[in-house]
RNA sequence: GCCGGGGUGAUGAAAUUGGCAAACAUGACGGACUUAAAAUCCGUUGGCCGAACAGGCCUUAAGGGUUCAAAUCCCUUCCCCGGCACCA
């Protein structure tokens, strides 16, 4: 064991129980600064943490402590999302109840933040796994129940043949089962959902207003919600007065139809093969594509197949008699599952027409060079001029997108529409650890919603994990007092719903809650609500873009249009962090590359896990986890100590003028560059270098002359770095004559005056090449420069006896002489 | 394929209204201190030519352009990461 730079040990511990004591992370409600709420997204109770958990717990807390020395107040909570997949997995294998392993997990996890140095108000601590919380996650429930946005129907889910349960899409890999590596197949099951896809217009509309979130994220959820602006276009059967209908984003290829197909799915396809004699064949390539798993199906690199169905239907613009397909690559989910197939300038009919010996009419013709159909390679997709197209031929095939929409709406054979990618949110799980949906069904009654005050639905704790019997269903539907009820309406024998909520449901609107965490009559207080969000920094993984931030905002605006809150968008500002890498993977136990906090906190202290977390590289980036550079922090932490120590004696000026004022400039040049690295774009890692330039200028500058000057400087480093490393900055502090907390005091404000620079070395370059410097006053006129500058004898050797052509001086910056 | 983000020393990275490329740190090397080591303090460290801490030339994925001036702006190409993807 080396010895120890400083005793940080010790000083962690005094400091962290001062900061309990003294409740610097309790929120006030009464106090009038102005609010500002910083959220750190909520935990899974997973175990231990490692140091790449801590990167966002660590940038969330100095940013707070920063805000309180600007003079905040401060809502700085924290709570576990604790219902999930991995305790019952763990419940299954170790016959471990999830409720105690979730809890003891989380009081491991809690002392870990603890010794981190991480301040939260825990009095306001929520844990989505008790009756308290999750009662009113059932209570979400039966809102969105009441206004139409929870409903029931079959769907289509995830089925894994051998453990004999529905799995959820995160839990299927490349198409096969996590755990048993079995093929998953599509089966319909009566589930949940909420009607997600109702807000999918305004979920879009409102990525713009979301100033503060990265682009990546907003580009994620825009892509995601997939809207794509187009046509619906009736085509009659011929002989038949059935109607299909099929959506297309290309409407100035309407000419160029050659034969539509239809998603095995399809419900017209019974009815149109009634009569068929091959209806048999047909039947036949319709199970067998649907066998398919559908992931396997929907990749674009499966060969396309498909069967005639001996049908037509009518082109409405030009009455043209097409072939009527069904096909693998025609998806039932998206538009109306039947696609008007345009071979010429869509690579996909392309292929199948090729393969089918189908028709190919160009309709598009590329301006620079005419096609051809006989020699056509592949589909022609880009722009071009219209042909064969009757009267908007010649036209640009975007403005003849426009003008036959227009005249397709008025002819009545066409009608604009919007579709959107986004599907509607499948919340049931045939899971035990997760709110149970709140429902029961009666014999007489059917589908009846549990009255408000009979919340919560509780979730019973003696249930049997594994058995044959239970497969395919949640294991609560073992549990016959669960399972047996009366009916709320009728009072009649019933059976409640087995099924819980997906997670995400619970962290959906968890920041609501903290504002009063322990309220039992109400999920959240109104009042307060509206007070306290939207979130003004929100910090967290990137891998919930997508899933958790688009609840999140869907569930704000559900909760806004009942008028429950006075918001429409629950998260200001977003910031994601990026992962902490070992070995070249992300840390994960099954990878073995986890680094353990516990360890570095008993070799280096907290502090310097810390700074060397925020000082890795920028906080949004990946970054690979570097052993010997988190010695380089804990060198700075004891040079830092050393110097205070060396410093905070001094009570006389005495240095020289000059150094001194350089000194001067110095402390206030940083705390400039401090602030605005931290204001801007949370640049901890310039903030810290800078603070250490002006430590190694300290040093450079107490041998000399141990001023007050120093003193200064060293005490501005203390207060600039309190953010990053609390610990030590407090004990320094105090070590440095002041009274705790350091967060109590304002952060250093500095002079813009006493920052500039007044004797400026000017670079000056001679054809784009630096040949030389030259000092000036800062307040030189452009003449007096020159004139030093053709005094100088580097600058006299280079020009010789050329001529100077241009003489650019860039104020402030360099001077650049063309010969 | 589409969308988003990137490519700078041995390494993590700085520098973005266009203005000294490589701050700060890691590693390496050297000096001081020490019986010695560790720790500490002080230096050197992009490449090439060169005896030179003379001087010069080159250098931000590659190529071209704009400009007095480009890592930064524009065009072309390549590569890496992330998301979506037979979405009609």
């Amino acid at each position: 064991m080396k010895e120890k730079l400083y005793p940080f040990g010790s000083i962690e511990k005094k400091w962290q129980k001062y900061w309990n004591d003294a409740k610097l992370f309790n929120m006030d409600t009464n106090s009038n600064k102005e609010k500002y709420y910083c959220l750190v997204m909520f935990p899974y109770p997973s175990g231990k943490l490692h140091v790449g958990h801590g990167r966002n717990y660590i940038i969330g807390d100095a940013l707070v402590r920063y805000k309180m020395m600007k003079g905040y107040n401060l809502l700085s909570p924290i709570g576990w999302d604790a219902f999930g997949l991995p305790a019952e997995n763990a419940a299954i294998k170790d016959k471990l109840h999830p409720k105690k392993s979730t809890l003891n997990n989380i009081s491991i996890m809690k002392q870990q933040l603890v010794q981190w140095g991480v301040g939260y108000d825990w009095t306001r601590e929520v844990t989505s796994c008790m009756p308290d919380y999750y009662k009113w996650t059932q209570w979400i429930f039966l809102k969105l129940l009441e206004k139409g946005l929870a409903y029931k129907r079959k769907a289509a889910v995830n089925w894994c043949p051998s453990c004999k349960t529905v799995l959820a899409n995160e839990q299927v890999l490349n198409g096969f089962c996590e755990r048993c590596e079995t093929k998953v197949i599509e089966k319909d099951l009566e589930q949940w959902f909420f009607k997600i896809t109702d807000y999918a217009q305004r979920l879009l509309d409102d990525i713009g207003g979301l100033k503060d979130w990265p682009e990546r994220v907003k580009a994620m959820q825009g892509n995601w919600i997939g809207r794509s602006k187009g046509v619906n276009i009736d085509f009659s059967v011929e002989g038949d007065d059935i109607k299909l209908s099929c959506y297309t984003t290309r409407v100035d290829t309407i000419f160029g139809v050659t034969y539509m197909v239809l998603a095995p799915e399809h419900p017209l396809i019974a009815k149109l093969i009634e009569n068929n004699p091959d209806k048999e064949k047909i039947l036949s390539f319709i199970t067998k594509v649907r066998q398919e798993e559908k992931i396997a199906r929907q990749a674009a690199d499966v060969e396309k197949e498909g069967i005639f169905i001996g049908r037509y239907v009518i082109n409405p613009v030009n009455n043209k008699k097409i072939p009527l397909w069904i096909g693998n690559y025609v998806l039932m989910e998206y538009g109306t599952g039947a696609v008007m197939a345009v071979p010429a300038h869509d690579e996909r009919d392309f292929e199948f027409a090729k393969k089918y010996k189908l028709d190919i009419e160009v309709v598009i013709d590329n301006p620079k060079e005419h096609i051809n159909v006989s020699g056509m390679r592949s589909a022609y997709i880009e722009d071009g001029i219209m042909v064969n197209s009757e009267k908007f031929n010649s036209l640009n095939n975007r403005e003849a997108m426009e003008k036959i929409a227009d005249w397709m709406q008025e002819e009545k054979t066409g009608k604009r529409s919007v579709h959107f990618k986004l599907r509607d949110w499948l919340i049931s799980r045939q899971r035990y650890w997760g709110a149970p949906i709140p429902i029961v069904y009666c014999e007489k009654c059917g589908i009846v919603a549990v009255p408000e005050d009979e919340l919560p639905v509780l979730l019973p704790e003696d249930v049997t994990f594994s058995g044959n019997k239970l497969r395919g269903q949640s294991p609560l539907a073992g549990s016959k007092e669960f399972v047996n009820t009366k009916c709320p309406k009728c009072k009649g024998s019933a059976k409640r719903e087995t099924d819980t909520m997906d997670t995400f449901v619970d962290s959906s609107w968890y920041y609501l809650r903290y504002l009063s965490p322990g309220d039992s009559n109400k999920p959240f207080h109104k009042e307060l609500v509206n007070r306290w969000l939207p979130v003004d920094q929100y910090i967290g993984g990137v891998e919930h873009a997508i899933l958790h931030l688009l609840y999140s905002r869907f569930i704000t605006k559900v909760l806004y249009d009942l008028g429950y809150v006075d918001f429409n968008e629950p998260f200001k500002a977003l910031f994601t962090q990026g992962m902490i890498i070992k070995n070249g993977a992300k840390m994960s136990k099954s990878k073995g590359n986890v680094v353990s906090p516990d360890t570095l906190i008993e070799r280096y202290g907290a502090d310097t896990i810390r700074l060397y977390t925020l000082f890795i590289g920028p906080p949004e980036k990946d970054a690979e986890w570097n052993d010997r550079a988190v010695e380089g922090a804990y060198r700075f932490l004891g040079r830092l100590w050393r110097l205070v120590d060396k410093v905070s004696k001094a009570s006389k000026v005495e240095g020289k003028a000059k150094s001194n004022k350089d000194l001067e400039r110095k402390i206030h040049q940083t705390i400039e560059k401090v602030t605005k690295d931290i204001e801007g774009d949370f640049k901890f890692n310039t903030a810290i270098s800078s603070v250490m330039e002006l430590v190694n200028a300290a040093y450079l500058c107490f041998d000399k002359e141990n001023s007050l000057l120093v003193k200064e400087a060293a005490k501005t480093a203390v207060i600039l770095l309190a953010p990053f490393i609390p610990h030590i900055a407090e004990e320094l502090w105090q070590r440095l004559g002041n009274s705790p907390s350091i967060f109590n005091y304002p952060w250093p404000k500095y002079d813009k005056i006493k920052a500039e620079e007044d004797i400026l070395i000017l670079p000056v370059m001679i054809n784009n090449k630096l040949r030389s410097r030259i000092t000036i006053e800062k307040a030189a006129s452009e003449e007096r420069i020159k004139e030093a500058v053709l005094a100088d004898d580097k600058v006299n050797a280079w020009i010789g006896e050329k001529k100077i052509k241009k003489f650019i001086v860039v104020p402030g910056k360099l001077l650049n002489i063309i010969i």
